[in-house]
DNA sequence: AATTATAATAAACATTGTGTTGGAAAACAA
DNA sequence: TTGTTTTCCAACACAATGTTTATTATAATT
């Protein structure tokens, strides 16, 4: 991987663009942060940025990468690159991971954030969490799809709104959480 | 309501307008969807555009807005006007009319939407579905809005799956499905 | 510390989409 | 048919985009 240890201005740049996103897209949704407004706020020039990115999307794209990147590396470091299946300490890593990038991952699971992170999300759940559904053959691979589906998107919705609350639970409890409502259903608290 | 029967001219407009971004939909996000393309699409000329929305997101909420009212009439039609729950017969009804106007809902539910319709989805959700949960007394605010937000995100997901995929199951069956697994989780099915 | 390489800047540019306007032409309702 | 309303057309100023050039500033190297 590129260990050419980038220019120290170019880290400089980047970093200041990076910020200057998330705090835009705290407000706005991507499409409307514009990269004249991207540029006002980082303090840098406009051809610089298209030095670096070809338009706001690709630089949200970039940013997201880095970030699936970095849970992928907490998945594959831990006791679970044996086992296909998510436990809940290493959902729990993953929250407090997400806790202390809390700005970041708030914009980039939000409704503002852009669909391919939340997708690419589903992909690497897709390949651990619910393997053992797919490998099950008694169910069809609609029914597995379906599944899937509804978990990955309840689960993002649980850690989504936890963040926006300024994460009041502590990560091993909502990771306790999320794995009851995905395997036991909302009437295991309320009944 | 507007019952004034509008301009045979406008009322053929808006339609071909409103066709055209649902197609564009399935393409671009709305982000990407210019009014200029819009019209051109349309067949219709960009002052004619003005004259009814102010942009591409106004014509989308306008949209979504006429969507979410005839999901409350199929609500308040049924058996649930005094029972706060949505039913499987209700749920059913209701797939029933997205699977009518599926090329709509589709886009509507994809990520390719926008954010404010699965917001307005959750609220309808709030106010009946998961009522239940809000009276309970033995629950705790934050308890109830991530159990809120994770049913209601994994019901709009197999939804949209089941859109996606042209509706390969019955309504009925659908709705069966989708309050297993809301209630029981997804340990019901494969275990 | 001096030299070389490279990144950031400033200014200008053509291009494109935006939103608005006024008048002519077309379609409608009566 | 007559009067009304809508659409179309052309033109407009405006703003953001993406690119290019020369210049300045900063970092890496010796």
């Amino acid at each position: 991987m590129e260990y050419k240890k980038e220019d120290r201005r170019v880290r400089i740049t980047k970093l200041a663009i990076r910020d200057s996103l998330v705090e835009l897209m705290r407000l706005h949704p991507i499409s409307k942060v514009s990269v004249k407004m991207l540029c006002e706020t980082a303090d840098v020039n406009r051809s610089t940025f298209y030095a670096h990115y070809a338009d706001q999307y690709d630089l949200l794209r970039q940013i997201q990468a880095e970030a699936v990147a970095d849970i992928k590396h907490h998945l594959t470091n831990k006791d679970l690159s044996q086992r296909a299946e998510i436990t809940v300490p290493a959902l729990t890593e993953i929250l407090q991971y997400a806790r202390d990038n809390r700005d970041l991952f708030r914009v980039l699971l939000s409704d503002n954030g852009d669909a391919s992170f939340r997708q690419e999300v589903v992909f690497l759940a897709q390949q651990r969490t619910i393997e053992k559904i797919r490998a099950d053959e008694h169910i069809d691979l609609r029914m597995a799809a379906y599944l899937e589906g509804f978990a990955v998107s309840g689960c993002i919705s649980v850690i989504g709104g936890w963040l926006d609350e300024g994460c009041p639970d502590e990560p091993a409890a909502l990771a306790e959480l999320i794995t009851k409502l995905l395997f036991q259903g909302v009437s295991w608290y309320y009944r």
